[in-house]
DNA sequence: GAACAAGTGCTAATTTTTCAGCATATGCTG
DNA sequence: CAGCATATGCTGAAAAATTAGCACTTGTTC
């Protein structure tokens, strides 16, 4: 239900400006946009995105400050998911070599590191 | 302009049934739906992504097979690179522990292995 | 405390998407 | 080769999304 596949265009859009924000008004949505539309386009559809429960608002002075209502880690697990079953047919291992290979990768000495870390736990535990 | 991202919600769902199946007919992409609309409508929006680009089709005997126009590869490449910066601020390393620590990773022995040596292998090349 | 800038709520029009149906073509089967 | 099942091409209607505008509110500044 939750499901960033049943959003419009504009309404996925939005949402992943908002989950890069971390939080957003709709200006910064605005800011973030390539060809904006109106001022008032984007608060349209932050107010429908908020009525479908993707987003939730508070009120800072007068204007409102919107965040996922959805936990960042919960977003980004069931993004890789959707990826991995769409594009690896559900091979999470393939997914991790792809990424690995990405030039954009450009991991650093500590994060070699640290992803070696994690394949060694992986393997202990027996994942 | 090929990116997945300016898809209206009916072409993003077909799109990834075509990519989840490599190629497809109309009646399969109606096969992978949970509500399908009439097989006219799935025959509309196949023919609009062929107009836009993003499929192209064969014909077979008396049937027209889609496959997606855009090499797997770099599908599969894209949209992670997608993921990784909406949800993950850049960060590939953080993207690849979000992974292993995801319980349908359910890695089997041979998969670990195979990690490992990627990890250790970036670890050489300086990645 | 008046004026202004910067918000919001709501509504309605336009554009896009989604859908279904009809006319027609084509392969297959007995 | 006649009939049928199964395709496609095309078109128009219905539904949804997208947009902008207007009336109103609220903080802020001088």
């Amino acid at each position: 239900m939750t499901d960033a596949r049943q959003l419009s265009r504009r309404e996925r859009q939005i949402m992943d400006i908002v989950y890069r924000r971390g939080q957003a008004t709709a200006a910064d949505v605005g800011k973030d946009m390539p060809d904006p539309p109106s001022y008032s386009a984007i608060r349209s559809v932050l107010r429908i995105l908020q009525e479908k429960g993707h987003l939730r608002h508070e009120q800072q002075g007068r204007r409102y400050v919107f965040r996922p209502v959805v936990a960042t880690d919960r977003a980004r697990r069931s993004a890789l998911e959707q990826v991995v079953h769409t594009f690896f047919g559900g091979s999470t291992s393939d997914a991790v070599a792809t990424l690995l290979d990405m030039p954009s990768s450009q991991l650093s000495k500590s994060e070699r590191a640290r992803l070696a870390a994690l394949v060694e736990q992986a393997r202990k535990e027996g994942r």
